[in-house]
DNA sequence: TTCTTTGCAAAATGTTTGCAGATAC
DNA sequence: GTATCTGCAAACATTTTGCAAAGAA
């Protein structure tokens, strides 16, 4: 249940913190919702709705969808659209982007903060607040694409 | 069939010349693949698969599919997902990225130069070279986010 | 008890595929 | 003429929804 202090950023929220929202927010602690969320909680990195259902064969996957979607509005999970494949689901607080080589798929997490500048620039001319995290950048791997590629 | 200077990049590939591609990669020019190439071509920006269907009645929606693929694999147009909803197809050469709001669905369309400096920063330190207008960024547009917003 | 949440089944998307007939070259 | 496309229908994958029954509080 508890994970390394290397492996949680301290703006994080925990486990104890996140059942409190979930009360808060006048909700039931149901055991589906209590066992999804202590995955998602325990979860290295995104994981994926058949990943969780794979390991939750119990919940329904209608279940597990408005579980989801329960945990994003409460602001404990938000999740990321990986260019091509499933989305990801993960814990708040994970202040990364994923980098998506579109050849070999390999990710990338990169820091947030590289795209602070870009955000702000967003915000200011175009009003759209960056939703960072939500989504993937795709790119090329040095693997894939050795040099000279020209990317659009 | 021809647009003002100021829509069109000088990189972008004319109409003809991507007939000549197509033929070239063996394909047969058919009536559906040249209307299809025409709208593609004169579309102000991105098209989604029922837009052209809606415009293409004499078009099966496998046939788009179809012809769409083989114009991407062509290089002719390629294709973005936005997000949840469908993916967004457009005539290459279109040197923007498309930032989508989350809530209502709206893309506004960023010029390509504002993801330079992310996209050398991503090269030099994470080997990850950026295909800019293959990914789309996710925001919340000032309509759906008033403000304070706090963005995760 | 009472109101919320779940499971199940069915629907709504968005995209792909198999196949026989149409068509470009 | 013949190999390639197309239309049609059906399959797919993913997510959403209606509703009665199960279950928190």
């Amino acid at each position: 249940m508890t994970k390394t202090s290397s492996e949680r950023s301290s703006s994080e929220i925990g486990f104890d913190e996140a059942l409190d929202r979930l009360r808060v927010a006048g909700g039931r602690i149901t055991r589906a919702r209590r066992s999804l969320l202590e995955d998602l909680y325990r979860a290295a990195g995104r994981v994926t709705v058949d990943e969780l259902a794979e390991r939750h064969p119990d919940v329904d996957s209608a279940t597990l969808y408005r579980v989801l979607s329960h945990f994003e509005s409460v602001g404990l999970i938000d999740h990321v659209h990986l260019g091509h494949g499933p989305a990801g689901y993960r814990w708040v607080g994970h202040r990364s982007v994923a980098v998506v080589c579109e050849d070999c798929g390999r990710v990338v997490d990169v820091p947030a903060d590289e795209l602070r500048p870009l955000a702000d620039r967003l915000r200011r001319h175009y009003g759209m607040r960056l939703s960072i995290g939500h989504f993937a950048l795709t790119a090329r791997c040095e693997a894939c694409a050795p040099d000279h590629s020209h990317e659009r």
